[in-house]
RNA sequence: GGUCGAGUGGUGGAAUCGGUAGACACAACGGACUUAAAAUUCGUCGCCUGUAAAAAGGUGUGAGGGUUCAAGUCCCUCCUCGACCA
């Protein structure tokens, strides 16, 4: 009696051990058997495994990617679908010292957790390939790819500024600081110079930016990494100092505007600045300098702060006119980008516009064309070159072309890409990391350890907080950890630097090619067979950083021929977010919905009876408006769940959570189940015949409908909502028709089953079939069963729908016209009026008839 | 401020290359079943006019203009929202 109505608490766990038992979606790692098949790899972003756990996010995200790994290995292909953990970073250090425990521990404890629940949605995992950032079997090779980036230069140290919080005796990233503040504990934020580890990943700039053009990526995102890159074509130009030897070079896009430069800007830690400085001007440009230190480059270069500067009392030459220029200190020049001075040109920047403008430093005008007057507003856009001498009359473009030219025949100056992207911070000063497989000798020199050293495992350490004089967590192990005895005999003292929380996932989708590898990251042929990832997914957190790090270590292992392809994601896509409704007061403050009630068609708050306003957020805990997954599952089960995310809308489109909307899938769900079982009695419905599909027209045809639109609909991936439509479709023809067919029923399950596997595999079962459902082929559409001997014609008059006609399919367009013509009801509109011309759209079926 | 994207019923969203706007759901309303409720099932459902009910007509995709036999879709101007960057 229990087992008669759509049960999914029972059926689901059911099948998920009979998946796991038999390793239904185990891909094998036998490069002579993958060959005998094409290939598919999807991938969704592997989660960092949190304390908080799996959130609807993240089911936003593997879900889909799961019914397009289901759909292509019922097509035939070998699918790579792994999932695994990115596990070292931050937040897991600093809740292990908030509750006394070991990294490892917690780290143990969340991935469980997290398996846990993945598990419980029915994604079709190989989970033989599970991998763990944190772990010396995972990490070893991480520590192994760094060592090639270093061999090849392409790693450094240097001397650059960080955001340290001496509170936390810590380095923090631009992320974690609000107004100069920590934003967790408001411990206060400076500026210092400390010797970090570099990646070149300006090496690559040229390269990450150019083949992006190879890469089925969404235009906006591809958009948002050039930007990121940003390039820019210009000129670096010299200038003399006036009375003095020395002379400085500024980087300008605009060189065409030099004949209108009239003051230059040293960023503030520029060398020179303390050389030039005349005298007089000493006190007050130390104080600035001093003052700037603090400032973050966000709150240096925003448009909206005031301008502020001090002049050094020196003077450049201008190159082209050897006018004496005053060479001013602003912070709003940053001495990271181009080559920390400027030229300022006033009429033609907006920056310099205001500098200038506060400052009262003369504004020329040296391109024509803009709106208001130069002294008014900075001129940015095209125009023609006046007050220019040789320049005078020539366009933009061409004025940059000649004045480049003419620097470099007169050796003041040379042609000059600069690229907005920075080399790659790759240092912290934590524990819960990958140690730098490096050691120094005491007279300075780096050695790198050899491969068979590898991994270099952190040490067992008592505190995770950095030593007293200010050194990383790790300079707290004990000698035997800190002292390495080189082939040499020489001792060293290791690097006691972590990598970031980015490097473990920058290669990971390589190590799922081949994940228990001992002697190598991974093996060559396996990964000619499955790279480039086919489809990538993930939120468009990522879209830069994680996204371009990837691709830079891509790139170098490409460069060391050590993987096939340039490019490591060939297609991929943003999922979108999940709204919720979220409840505020006046104040700011978030109500959960249990204490919120509707009052006269107001919000209000229970206890109080505060009025509140709602909105539309992503689910967030501080908004007090998340949704668990797992409740979603224990009240409707994953297919169900599964089944609603998808259907809200496109998979790149941010929607709302409804809970009625769950509820909508969960009774199509059941329509299903009552078409296969009668519910009284527990056995196959009566309807169901062994008949030939065939011989059932209209469901016969709607069911080919059906594969089709499903079957094109999953493919193009951001359709999947109206694959299920039309499988509702579908649906509610089989519940209306009299007669059932076991054939066509067993067809639509093959279609039903990426989407629902657990109901579609338990309804396979009991029409009698054995094994997997989601083994089996997927079925493809008959066309001939999709035309009809006749079609709908739509009339229109003047563009207006005034009729149907139903005629036979190979009605020509003169035939078409004269049914259409004669009909009564188009003749009404056309009241005798003269026909002016007639237009037939056979691709359409309509005719549009103009009077 | 810049760049990109988006605005369609009470709600989520459909609509191929410009060719029947509102598929499929949710909510709401009405009928059947039930002692009752739930569940199920059948039906109505953009707005306006019209009608006892129909029929029928008008209008309608953020606003205004344009191109076209035909515009949610293409072009221009504006408004609003979102994402990213500054």
């Amino acid at each position: 009696m229990e087992n008669h109505p759509y049960a999914p608490a029972k059926i689901e766990p059911y099948w998920q051990a009979e998946w796991r038992e038999q390793d239904a979606f185990k891909v094998p790692n036998d490069i002579e058997i993958l060959k005998t098949q094409p290939k598919f790899y999807v991938l969704g972003m592997f989660p960092y495994t949190s304390g908080a756990g799996l959130h609807m996010g993240h089911a936003k995200n593997y879900v889909p990617t799961d019914v397009l790994a289901n759909f292509r290995r019922m097509q035939g292909y070998h699918v790579m679908h792994p999932m695994g953990w990115d596990a070292f970073g931050l937040p897991t250090e600093r809740y292990a010292v908030r509750e006394n425990e070991h990294p490892v521990q917690v780290t143990k404890r969340n991935t469980e957790i997290f398996q846990q629940q993945i598990q419980r949605i029915g994604l079709s995992y190989d989970w033989s390939r599970k991998i763990d950032t944190s772990l010396p079997e995972y990490y070893r090779w991480t520590q192994w790819i760094f060592l090639r980036l270093y061999e090849k230069d392409l790693a450094y140290l240097a001397d650059v500024p960080v955001n340290w919080c001496p509170a936390l005796g810590t380095v923090l990233s631009n992320e974690e600081i609000k107004d100069g503040k920590y934003v967790e504990t408001g411990d206060p934020v400076e500026r210092r110079l400390m010797h970090q580890w570099m990646l070149k990943i300006t090496a690559y700039a040229e390269r990450l930016l150019e083949d992006l053009d190879l890469l089925d990526w969404p235009d906006g995102l591809k958009e948002m990494q050039r930007h990121w890159i940003g390039k820019s074509e210009g000129a670096d130009i010299t200038f003399d100092i006036k009375d003095s030897d020395k002379t400085f070079t500024v980087f300008t896009t605009r060189p065409d505007t030099l004949f209108g430069a009239t003051y230059c800007v040293l960023a503030p830690e520029h060398p020179l600045v303390s050389e030039i400085t005349h005298p007089d001007a000493a006190a007050a440009v130390n104080a600035y300098v001093e003052e700037s230190v603090n400032k973050s480059d966000l709150q240096r270069t925003d448009l909206a702060t005031e301008k502020t500067g001090v002049f050094t009392g020196a003077y450049a030459i201008n190159p082209c006119n050897n006018a004496p220029t005053p060479i001013w200190v602003a912070d709003y020049v940053l001495m990271t980008y181009g080559t920390g001075a400027i030229m300022a040109v006033p009429g033609h920047d907006e920056r310099d516009h205001e500098f200038a403008t506060t400052f009262g430093i003369p504004i020329v005008e040296v391109i024509s064309g803009g709106e208001k007057p130069v002294e008014e507003a900075a001129f940015e856009g095209d125009g023609v070159c006046v007050n220019s001498d040789f320049l005078n009359g020539l366009q933009v473009d061409d004025a940059k072309k000649k004045m480049i030219a003419w620097l470099e025949s007169e050796e003041k100056g040379t042609l000059q890409v600069q690229y907005r992207l920075r080399d790659w911070l790759f240092s912290r000063q934590r524990y819960w990391g990958e140690p730098f497989p490096l050691a120094h000798l005491e007279d300075g020199t780096i050695v790198q350890l050899p491969d068979e050293a590898l991994p270099v495992e952190l040490p067992p350490i008592d505190a995770y907080k950095p030593t007293e004089d200010g050194k990383p967590p790790l300079a707290r192990a004990d000698e035997d950890w800190l002292k390495v005895t080189l082939s040499d005999g020489n001792i060293a003292t290791r690097e006691t630097n972590i990598m970031p929380q980015w490097a473990g996932s920058c290669w990971y989708y390589l190590r799922f090619l081949d994940a228990h590898n001992t002697e190598a990251p991974f093996d060559t042929a396996l990964e000619r067979y499955w790279m480039p990832v086919d489809l990538y997914m993930g939120g468009a957190e990522h879209a830069v950083l994680h996204l371009l790090y990837a691709r830079f270590w891509h790139k170098v292992l490409y460069d060391s021929g050590l993987v096939s392809t340039q490019e490591p994601f060939q297609g991929l896509l943003n999922q979108g977010t999940i709204l919720a409704e979220s409840y505020q007061d006046t104040t700011g403050k978030y109500y959960y919905p249990h204490e919120v009630e509707q009052n006269d068609g107001k919000v209000v708050a229970k206890a109080s009876g505060v009025s509140l306003q709602t909105q539309l957020e992503k689910m967030s805990k501080s908004r007090f408006n998340v949704i668990n997954p797992n409740d979603v599952i224990d009240n409707y089960g994953a297919d169900a769940l599964r089944l609603y995310l998808l259907f809200i809308g496109p998979v790149t489109a941010s929607t709302p959570w409804q809970d009625a909307g769950v509820e909508g899938v969960y009774r199509f769900l059941q329509r299903v189940w009552r078409l296969f079982v009668d519910e009284e009695s527990g056995e196959l419905n009566e309807k169901l015949t062994d008949t030939a599909g065939t011989t059932e027209s209209e469901l016969w045809r709607e069911l080919h409908k059906t594969i089709k639109q499903v079957t094109e609909d999953t493919e193009s991936i951001d359709k999947m909502n109206t694959a299920i439509s039309q499988m509702m479709i579908f649906v509610n023809t089989a519940t209306q028709v009299k007669s059932l067919p076991k054939e066509t029923l067993k067809i639509f399950l093959h279609l039903l089953s990426p989407y629902a596997p657990h109901i579609a595999q338990e309804l396979w079962h009991r029409l009698g079939e054995t094994g997997f459902i989601a083994h089996a082929q997927w079925p493809t559409h008959d066309e001939s069963v999709l035309t009809s001997a006749t079609v709908t014609i739509i009339a229109q008059v003047n563009g207006k729908l005034r009729s149907r006609l139903e005629l036979p399919a190979e009605a020509t367009d003169k035939e078409i016209e004269e049914a259409a013509l004669a009909d009564e009801r188009v003749q009404r509109f056309i009241e005798g009026k003269p026909v002016r011309k007639v237009i037939v759209v056979p691709k359409r079926n309509l005719i549009n008839i103009v009077v």
